[in-house]
DNA sequence: GTCTATAATGAGATAGAC
DNA sequence: GTCTATCTCATTATAGAC
């Protein structure tokens, strides 16, 4: 598998007004399946069903399974690192150029759909977390997260002497998970005693959680 | 689906140690083949195989699949939680019981099973990340691992004011994260940058990432 | 582009002999 | 406890009519 597919194939001629609402809604309904069920556990039949299409229309428009997460993932992840790097060269040149901010810049763009009663964007999240914890999406990660992850380690990383760059790369990963525990795994915090509800705080909190550890580490390796 | 099957159901006779040893290498191959493919993808003739058994032989000893995985991460849960809460025990009478501390006895019984080149304990921790990040599993992991996470989240809230213990429990999910992280991403770590491989100092650097983090968002919310 | 129908495969589980 | 054989079901994908 490699991204080749990603890029569409020259048409005939432009898809119709119908059909690329068809296609999303498809590709809609694939995202909610995958994040309920998982990559395996979900089969076409679902997001078929799901969509209100035959199953035939799902092969159609998405190619193959793997394909059509693939094409799913990387739908938004355009969207996310655009408003990721938007972010980041906003607020560098503002001046304001700092760890907690970096981290705002990161995590923000994603909370705010994610979080705001957008049920795509909450369906996206778990997307993102099953990318991100399983060596199969390797490639997939790669191409889609690694290239915006990296200027953000790379940012944030200059604010540090060079031997905490490593730290700086892990703290970032600890980071990530963070961000993706915040959105798929609420489930326990509330079962080890937290029921608050606040969206807004929930992320200064992350980024105050994330900041200071990066810090520590980075200090530690120094 | 519930607990109960996870008690043995009276027996007629002990079982020979034959079969033991047969009931052993079945669970072990399920362990193996879980953490590879994860559950849905993995089937139980991989399992079989992998043992080198006959499929009905994986549902004689594990029952159904479900079932099967329940009791995979149920073994070895028992072990992980004695360690963890006597470490803490132990820490405690010590009378040098801290937030690094606490997070080290949480952290160390896993770590020095998986880091240490045993494959059965490192199969198992992508068994855990499994079980924390999807809500199908959510049962599950209330029966095995809430019990003991709740034990230390109390023991460090403790050490804050009331007002911080929401803030001290979203922070042990975050710090549980970054442990499963460690266990399953070291790869996203070595494309962003750091290719560093002791284990040792890479468990004390997570304490401290952690530590820091929790001690910022206690000292937040305050 | 969209549909129906179906091919081809592999899954989980069990019956019953030994 | 262990094996062989098989049942039943769901899966992905495609062929071909419209």
């Amino acid at each position: 598998m490699s991204r080749d597919f990603l890029q569409e194939k020259q048409r005939q001629r432009a898809p119709s007004k119908k059909a690329l609402e068809t296609r999303t809604r498809i590709f809609d309904a694939a995202e909610r399946v995958f994040s309920r069920h998982g990559y395996d556990a979900a089969s076409i039949r679902d997001i078929a069903a799901e969509a209100g299409v035959q199953g035939a229309l799902v092969n159609h428009h998405g190619g193959s399974k793997e394909e059509l997460f693939w094409r799913v993932v990387a739908r938004r992840a355009d969207i996310l690192n655009a408003a990721r790097t938007e972010a980041l060269e906003a607020c560098k040149s503002e001046g304001g150029f700092t760890l907690n901010a970096a981290l705002t810049c990161y995590f923000e763009p994603y909370l705010s759909r994610a979080d705001c009663g957008d049920a795509q964007w909450l369906a996206y999240a778990r997307l993102v977390a099953i990318v991100s914890s399983d060596t199969r999406w390797q490639e997939l990660a790669s191409v889609c997260f690694d290239p915006t992850a990296m200027q953000f380690v790379e940012e944030i990383a200059a604010l540090y002497p060079p031997q905490a760059s490593a730290a700086v790369a892990t703290g970032f990963v600890y980071s990530v998970a963070g961000m993706l525990a915040l959105l798929t795994a609420q489930w326990r915090m509330e079962a080890l005693g937290d029921s608050r509800k606040d969206a807004q705080s929930r992320l200064s909190e992350l980024v105050t959680f994330c900041a200071a550890g990066i810090e520590a580490s980075a200090a530690q390796a120094r």
